[in-house]
RNA sequence: GGCGCUAUCGUCUAAGGGUUAGGACGAAGCCCUCUCAAGGCUUAAAUACGGGUUCGAAUCCCGUUAGCGCUACCA
């Protein structure tokens, strides 16, 4: 399952995976400061396709550690993302509920003299130059602190930080194998004395992730690269827990094109995933686009079902460079994200489709004519040019509205020799003819055009002007059968 | 500054010692054609730099450079 590299003996070896697989556990953890970052998403989608894969758990948990960062609409925005995304998940905690368990947790650190009580005062200077040129591992003061002195002063009331006592002079190493990036080292003097506790008595991130995974047993961490670094901390914490160490998977980051972070600050809108929701993106596209960030299943494919990227999913396959976002400025859609949406929008079955149409021309104030059987045809015969679900409101506007607009691309086709009189005849003979099909149609006009020495080119596309409004778009003849007898007459009668 | 990580066409990536360095998006051209797409064919486009190791390096090692991350009582 993992690609153990010790995968041991025959017999033996399967069992063990057997029971790994049994008891592989996920989570997903974004804290609620913002709306739903691209990059945050594709966190999630890598853990629910790893969970999925080998008959996992994937578990979500709300990160709400910082209270004064924390909001509701950033909550919600965040559930409105991942709802989007539709991938769903088995569990659900939210930190805020777990206190009680990161400060047992802390306490019992403290307790074995793992960590001890810092007395500093925060951040008096306020910038943060505060360390100098070196780096600050500790202060040796309250590192050394007697325990007596220290019980005293927390007694009276002064307030503190708890630290983590990070072995010092040892020259022990702290090591492990990331799914990803391999072997990890890093010496433990180098490493600083990081908090546990605030002198609020609330929980740092470090120490409410860690007992959280602890206690919700996960057995793989997959998270953003920036975490590899605090990977070595968070090993420490797990050991001075006494809980068992899970296995690391560390994703490389989304970048702009410059190389930077995506920040909403400076990147606007490409960093939130609803962005790509109002755009039109069909839900799995935006996942199958996501997912060929950063991984590849190596065999060239790029559109892929969802089955398709649950089976073929593995931390092999993940990247170790960040992988750019590519957009501009005056369009923040990357274009092979955009060409990937428009190959699933019109191939993917039609009746998943139509509701997602519906849903577009909704928002756009248009109620479709005729019923749903006609709705999902006509939507299968405009989607073949589309790109994003929007443009069944834009580009499919006259299939399902009266009121559409004239590009004078196709007003000058109206315009060519006697083209709008011999639409009228169309007209009439197609309300007169016997039937009304894309065959009826076609050998209705085709024979107009021989009767009056015409290119049938001219009535084609003057057809699928004067029906749509547009010079491009389907098959005139399919546009025809789509947009139905009676609106046809009506349309071609009164150019 | 310290520590960690990374480096293949513009972008996403394949190739984990031997290939004319492959594919996709985007771009350009041709074919097809009732328009526009799609599709087919073709073109331009990459191993950051310098040293090693080796018969042979995009691939392994070292250095340089560049980028990113961590270095908070943020997550």
């Amino acid at each position: 399952m993992t690609r153990r590299r010790n995968a041991g003996t025959g017999g033996r070896a399967g069992r063990a995976d057997i029971l790994v697989v049994y008891m592989l556990r996920v989570r997903f953890a974004p804290s609620p400061t913002g709306y739903l970052h691209i990059g945050s998403a594709r966190t999630f989608i890598f853990n629910w396709l790893f969970a999925r894969r080998h008959g996992g758990t994937m578990i979500l948990r709300i990160d709400d550690t910082d209270v004064d960062r924390n909001t509701q609409a950033s909550l919600d925005s965040i559930f409105d993302g991942l709802n989007w995304l539709g991938l769903g998940w088995d569990e659900l905690y939210r930190q805020s509920d777990r206190l009680a368990l990161h400060q047992d947790t802390a306490r019992a650190i403290l307790e074995k003299g793992l960590a001890y009580r810092d007395f500093t005062p925060a951040h008096a200077g306020g910038d943060d130059a505060s360390h100098g040129d070196g780096p600050w591992l500790f202060n040796p003061g309250m590192r050394e602190m007697t325990a007596e002195e220290s019980d005293r002063r927390a007694a009276a009331g002064e307030p503190f930080v708890v630290r983590f006592r990070v072995p010092r002079g040892t020259g022990r190493r702290v090591e492990f194998l990331d799914l990803v990036y391999g072997a990890q080292s890093k010496a433990c003097d180098d490493i600083e004395d990081f908090a546990l506790l605030r002198s609020n008595g609330m929980p740092t991130y470090h120490l409410a992730s860690c007992a959280d995974d602890a206690d919700l047993r996960i057995s793989h961490i997959v998270r953003g690269q920036d975490h590899l670094s605090n990977t070595f901390k968070h090993i420490l914490i797990f050991e001075a827990a006494g809980a068992a160490i899970p296995q690391f998977a560390h994703l490389p980051l989304l970048v702009a094109p410059d190389g930077a972070k995506l920040s909403k600050r400076k990147h606007g809108p490409v960093v939130s995933v609803t962005t790509y929701r109002d755009a039109g993106f069909v839900p799995h596209a935006y996942v199958n686009f996501l997912c060929l960030l950063g991984w590849s299943p190596k065999d060239n494919r790029e559109k892929m079902a969802r089955e398709e990227l649950t089976a073929a999913f593995a931390f092999e396959g993940v990247n170790r460079s960040n992988a750019v976002v590519n957009f501009k400025e005056e369009d923040p859609i990357d274009p092979k994200a955009l060409w990937l949406n428009s190959e699933h929008l019109r191939t993917m079955p039609a009746a998943e489709l139509a509701p997602m149409a519906r849903a577009a021309l909704a928002s756009a104030g248009i109620t479709p004519p005729y019923d749903e059987a006609w709705f999902a045809d006509a939507v299968d015969v405009i989607r073949s040019r589309f790109f994003t679900l929007r443009d069944f409101a834009t580009r499919g506007r006259a299939y399902f509205a009266e009121d559409y607009e004239m590009t004078p691309e196709a007003l000058e086709k109206l315009n060519q020799g006697n083209a709008r009189e011999l639409l009228r005849e169309l007209a009439a003979r197609l309300a007169a003819a016997a039937d009304f099909t894309e065959q009826s149609v076609e050998a209705e006009l085709r024979a107009l055009a021989v009767e009056r020495g015409v290119k049938a080119g001219l009535l084609i596309n003057g057809s699928r002007a004067a029906l749509t409004g547009q010079t491009v778009g389907p098959s005139a003849f399919a546009v025809f059968a789509a947009i139905g007898r009676e609106r046809v007459v009506a349309r071609l009668s009164q150019v």
